[in-house]
DNA sequence: TCCAAAAATTCCACTATTCGGAACACAATT
DNA sequence: AATTGTGTTCCGAATAGTGGAATTTTTGGA
């Protein structure tokens, strides 16, 4: 049977356990068919700094011209995609309305955001709002002081699971044949000298943040910056999230990060309680 | 590097002009095949409130129960839908993904960003850029002083074209044969007392835009919110935009708008200067 | 707690769609 | 003017989507 686990928070669980063999290099690539593929050539669109050309992606892609063409071409009449004059291609509008709407209309964010504010106003820094998503972390919502900051980002961005607050917060609320399998997929990668790069480590950072209840990010992300993250999950684990107070480390010491880590968590269980009753009444 | 420089927006033409015929009833349902169809169903739970069951989305879409049934199961595979524990239907993550991406890529948002600050600095209110979309507005960008107001509660909306001030200007820019399509795809509908809702009255509207240079909104959308906006296109009209200062009436009275007006023109210059060296250096 | 009705999911023969090689246009270079 | 690198179109072959009906699961009333 499909191991279909969701709720209402609209996220989705990392990734299935899948029977216990592991498909080696290739990647999961699930058997969505034709949009699975359509959505390939978006992704290859999204993951480039800028606008692509036909042959660039052609190149990243294994599909024949002809082919191609076409899915490009659907994409581009829906929408999803925008050619530009001078043939390069870029994502589409109408992402940006989907998603105004997906943010809009997600459960778990309206609930969380009262909290996200109190936690801004009890510390004055920055609060972050991230959930997991296979071996990222998408950040949901943000609250901050200076607007001078833009909107967009971090909402809507990924980040790497190992190496931010959020991130390993969300980790140690999955449970531990989950967290195997997340673990086994992450990338490592340098980011700073702080970065955490072997699973060994992680695991161990794991099991600290589930003995004190907080995640720290100390400088492993990007120099100069800093977080307490705390977890926030679901009482049967269909999800895991975390929520954080991020500042620059010239102004935030890691004392005073310790300091805001009671409140940190605080404001992660009231999100916890507002949102059990929606989780349904029992299994 | 990769220094592609992108000749467009990231902005395609508000419509095809296709042939003279119409289509009465039947949507324009373009030919996109089974992604068409995947993104369909997407935008029928796009345009819910609240998350959609099943039979609910049946109903909605002509399509065979085993058909849709497969259909949102890749929809969900791929992470643009989310299966909620009640086996409801809500907009999935990674559509905040690939929008952050979108956002943050677009050429034209980049390039106009820092005369959206200008003018907001120089007036103190709340500015604005969206481009059209068909018959919708997009709201490309917002910057505002009070940070009180969410995130993504303008950017990414759609709003109608007909009673919105970047809605009017937009279309002000646009070419006779285009407009004309666009004015006989609207649905018009009343939203306050003010709003325009005959085809002549926007025509009559758009003239005097033209004339003048500057749009208006007079509390046609929404009672207590003014605007004055004003066109921004590329030369070639290969898309239309529009600018605008947005306050709440009671604070600002149309005289102060006016007062505006040589702002919000000037800013729309500044941005279609800035980006005039980006359309290409010429055929 | 049980049962019936409704909803969701799976199945499978059929066929419409996509696939993909190759030929065709179009631009920029040489 | 010839050439190379790109982007676009075409069409037979095969794959992937279709949709009616059967099956399972969930819901909610007795």
């Amino acid at each position: 049977m499909d191991d279909r686990r969701s709720n209402d928070t609209g996220t989705p669980v990392p990734s299935a356990p899948e029977t216990g063999g592991q498909t080696p290099r290739s990647r999961p690539q699930a058997d969505t068919g034709t949009l699975g593929k359509a959505i390939a050539v978006l992704d290859i669109v999204a993951s480039a700094e800028a606008p692509m050309r036909f042959t660039e992606i052609l190149d990243r892609c294994d599909q024949p011209r002809g082919t191609l063409h076409r899915q490009l071409s659907n994409l581009v009449e829906e929408g999803l995609l925008s050619l530009n004059r001078d043939h390069s291609y870029s994502l589409g509008l109408r992402l940006l309305k989907f998603a105004a709407k997906a943010w809009a209309g997600n459960q778990f964010r309206t609930i969380a955001e009262p909290h996200l504010r109190t936690l801004h106003e009890q510390t004055g820094e920055t609060v972050h709002l991230g959930v997991l998503r296979g071996t990222e972390v998408i950040y949901l919502d943000k609250v901050e002081s200076r607007q001078a900051v833009r909107m967009y980002s971090q909402i809507g961005n990924a980040s790497p699971v190992f190496c931010t607050g959020v991130g390993k917060a969300a980790m140690a609320a999955l449970p531990d044949a989950v967290l195997d399998t997340v673990i086994a997929q992450i990338a490592f990668r340098r980011f700073t000298e702080h970065t955490i790069v072997t699973p060994a480590d992680l695991r161990a950072e794991i099991a600290d943040i589930r003995a004190t209840g907080n995640a720290y990010d100390r400088e492993e992300h990007e120099i100069g910056i800093r977080c307490v993250a705390a977890p926030v999950y679901s009482a049967d684990r269909s999800f895991a999230a975390g929520v954080s107070v991020t500042g620059p480390a010239y102004r935030v010491s890691m004392e005073a990060l310790q300091s805001w880590a009671g409140l940190v968590r605080q404001a992660a269980n009231a999100i916890m309680d507002d949102m059990a009753p929606r989780l349904g009444p029992r299994t």
